[in-house]
DNA sequence: TCGTATGGCAACATCAATCG
DNA sequence: CGATTGATGTTGCCATACGA
């Protein structure tokens, strides 16, 4: 079947060089008319070109235009979008996390189906979430078969005074996901029943939480462990390829995972036993596994499924911490610095981590990554340390100059014997590499001390530092927060 | 107090890779 | 070679918490 496509935009590639530029500053109409000149596809050729429009009177008439013509047009149309033309309008209504704030969407209204309601399936997500799911008898819209469509919640149901047996109105919003509209009263027969709410989680019978209009089980995260697992492998966390839903159920069944740190230790011989897992998949998902251990600190701590922390919040909190250990020690105020976290979201995170902290350190020690690349931490909080050490005339707020510096304003010790990127360090050049990074070495732990970087076999120090709540770091951790200078160092 | 950004979820078709 | 599996793109809706 011969397939067309109709070009929206232009974007530049990273090294298409002048072009790129004068892309970035032509109005949206001209990049469309350089595209077209390409001998590319526009809409401009058909019957519902762009227009430019200087009025909302003139928009409005153009999308009535278009819709009136929607029918005749030789192609399917679900609306008509509207997009600010001059560059510079574009850049300053900049982009949300979904869309660009500067095109927006006239929606035409879509096309609908009656079909009958047969039941009701209550499914639970990897938060515990309960959401109820429609089966309908299937039916054809727009191209597609029908089977399934989305309740949202218990009380969406009532609303809408549902009942099984129901003739119903189905339509797909945004000419793609099923909806239900509404029941058709008026075809109503007599028989059909109401929908039972569950009274216990479907999924493992515990209790119900019925406290907001979206209900949860009591278990919260640890009631589908089949879920999390998938949420963690998912695109925008670990990304794990291969790791799909009927393979984390296997894995789940064979007792190889009882959470996603578990992931990290399996072993070639136990996927090879499982069902459909060849030698090519079984490397090629244990290849996965090991690109996943080394992904940003967004992405673990997104993986761990702290609610109200997705993708955006994650990277967020990342940033802000650069390191796992920075955000498991942060408390409430401090967690409210985050750009989006008040003082809930803050409290919740913090009774969350606790859970978590288990799961952590098992991820810890299968050697995942726990660091931000990139990311520089803040000046340590409660900073009467940091003041009397006297090396925060820039953290005072007005320059900055060198608040850039990873250790600025802290004073670090070195115990114990280096491993990993500082292995070869003397403990000379450890304090070389303290200070290149901004930070005062010392050789005592007092209670001025920032940081304490712990090797193997460390002593005293590290027990004073506990006794005393300085943060500890092991030289891994270390090499990640200075990195950059370490490079520095070592051609020096 | 209210507008809004974000998280969380859901349905389906389609294609490529791999297993048995 | 047929069957199974995973990956992907697409967007509306709802609830909630943030933050001005």
């Amino acid at each position: 079947m011969e397939t067309t496509f109709f070009a929206y935009g232009a974007l530049p590639l990273p090294d298409s060089g002048e072009l790129g530029e004068t892309l970035a500053e032509l109005p949206h109409s001209e990049v469309l008319s350089y595209v077209a000149g390409l001998g590319v596809h526009t809409a401009a050729g058909t019957d519902v070109a762009p227009v430019l429009a200087a009025t909302v009177e003139e928009v409005q008439a153009r999308v009535d235009a278009i819709g009136s013509l929607r029918a005749a047009l030789p192609f399917g149309i679900d609306g008509i979008v509207i997009k600010a033309d001059l560059a510079a309008d574009q850049r300053e209504a900049g982009s949300g996390t979904r869309a660009p704030r500067w095109a927006i969407a006239y929606k035409l209204p879509a096309v609908e189906k009656i079909t009958r309601l047969v039941s009701v399936e209550w499914n639970v997500g990897r938060t515990g979430i309960i959401a109820p799911r429609a089966v309908l008898e299937p039916v054809e819209i727009d191209g597609s078969t029908v089977g399934y469509a989305t309740l949202h919640n218990p009380a969406d149901i009532t609303r809408r005074d549902l009942r099984l047996g129901d003739q119903v109105m189905v339509y797909k919003a945004g000419d793609i996901i099923p909806r239900i509209e509404a029941p058709v009263v008026h075809l109503r027969t007599g028989d059909e029943t109401p929908i039972d709410f569950p009274e216990s989680c479907p999924q493992c019978g515990s209790a119900i939480d019925t406290s907001e209009q979206r209900w949860r089980c009591t278990r919260g995260r640890n009631c589908r462990l089949v879920a999390s697992v998938s949420y963690a492998a998912g695109r925008d966390q670990l990304d794990i390829e291969g790791l799909g839903a009927t393979r984390v159920v296997q894995l789940v069944d064979a007792g190889l995972v009882t959470d996603f740190a578990d992931l990290f230790t399996l072993e070639r011989e136990q996927l090879l036993a499982l069902d459909r897992m060849g030698e090519t998949s079984t490397d090629n998902l244990l290849a996965a596994i090991e690109t996943a251990r080394t992904r940003p600190l967004s992405r673990v701590f997104c993986a761990l499924g702290v609610r109200g922390t997705g993708r955006s919040m994650s990277r967020r909190i990342a940033r802000y911490f650069a390191t796992m250990d920075r955000i498991v020690a942060a408390d409430v105020e401090t967690l409210q610095q985050v750009d989006g976290i008040g003082k809930e979201k803050a409290a919740a995170v913090v009774v969350e981590l606790v859970e978590l902290a288990p799961l952590i350190a098992k991820l810890v020690a299968a050697g995942v990554n726990m660091t931000e690349p990139g990311a520089t931490p803040p000046p340590e909080p409660g900073t009467e340390e940091a003041a009397a050490a006297g090396a925060d005339t820039e953290a005072g707020g007005d320059g900055g100059t060198g608040s850039t510096l990873p250790l600025a304003g802290m004073t670090v010790v070195v115990t114990g014997a280096m491993t990993g990127a500082l292995e070869k360090l003397s403990r000379n050049q450890m304090n070389e590499l303290i200070e290149r990074a901004g930070g005062k070495s010392s050789s005592s732990v007092s209670q001025r001390t920032s940081l304490l970087v712990a090797g193997d076999k460390a002593g005293s120090k590290r027990t004073k530092a506990e006794d005393l709540g300085v943060r500890i770091a092991v030289p891994e951790e270390f090499a990640e927060l200075v990195g950059a200078f370490l490079a520095a160092g070592e051609n020096a």
